[in-house]
DNA sequence: AAGTCACGTGCAACTATGTTGCGTTAAATG
DNA sequence: CATTTAACGCAACATAGTTGCACGTGACTT
């Protein structure tokens, strides 16, 4: 499955036609491996730690990803950015849902968002996003068993 | 009109319950009398500077007024929080426009978001926001006339 | 009006995410 | 293999927001 992924990933960059990197690769295959939105620091703690990739390059690469379109970019309420890689060639208006508590993101391809919104004169629109923003199962759970705990922010 | 603003602010606070003081009302005022959703930096611009009121508690005022619901926080594109004053008690399901250029934000109150998205087992959703990316006005504007001016962020 | 006290404030130091400049490395091409 | 140039590593920087603590003040009691 690793294998896999990293082939799939090779794949993808050398097709957009851009230099196929081992930075670039290894962060894509574990965007690809992730059943969710990873931030920085998510893809850095899952990137195998003998490759020695600096975390600068990190960030040029997820970057780069989302500038050509292979991953797709995502503003937290917690002022961090978080990446999936973009298999499903995201619509231009697709579904979110963000975690209040820890910040965790999935694409939610069932929804879909309106595409056509008025705006105010002038504005020119360029894409709709639908963001639910709740409890993940995680953190709704975590809430209602332990009673009380402190609202401090999670780590899962 | 300004005197208002900040009457109305005062009010506002003082039916909250909690303390009433200088900082809140002013910082509550400002937002009011704003046209679109206001950064810290924004609102620090905006107040009277003889009041001598430091930045960190405009931090934490922003954040009492969104936490009692009198202000609306709205994480941006471009890791900076706006807010707007939440005279019109908006619905749980409202909708933004975000400048991708200057990180303009306003609210679209006319257009609503879908109220029931289905999202995955566990999940608690709370809110939904639909939020409209692309250009406002001057930045739409500023694109066009002068042809190619690189796409440095944007101050006004 | 004076006294009390918890809540709000000012200040300084700090954290965290992300960015920039620059010299070096290594993909691609032939 | 040699050349070219995009990508990388490193260090320093930028900026939004947070925290700890001493002090001041709004609201409530007397
Ligand atoms: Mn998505
Ligand atoms: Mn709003
Ligand atoms: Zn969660
Ligand atoms: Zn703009």
């Amino acid at each position: 499955m690793a294998k896999t992924m990293t082939d799939a990933a090779e794949a993808m960059i050398r097709e957009s036609g851009a230099r196929v990197t081992r930075a670039r690769v290894e962060v894509l295959a574990v965007l690809l491996k992730a059943e969710r939105a990873l931030s920085h620091h998510d893809v850095e703690r899952r990137l195998n730690r003998s490759l020695g990739v600096d975390r600068v390059t990190v960030y040029r690469v997820l970057d780069w990803l989302s500038g050509c379109g292979l991953a797709h970019k995502i503003a937290g309420e917690d002022r961090i950015s978080r990446y999936n890689a973009a298999e499903h060639a995201h619509s231009r208006a697709h579904a979110h849902f963000q975690c209040g508590r820890c910040g965790t993101v999935v694409c939610l391809d069932d929804a879909d968002a309106p595409t056509e919104v008025p705006v105010p004169t002038g504005f020119v629109p360029h894409e709709v996003v639908l963001t639910v923003k709740g409890l993940c199962a995680t953190c709704a759970h975590t809430r209602t068993s332990s009673s009380r705990h402190p609202p401090a922010r999670a780590r899962h």
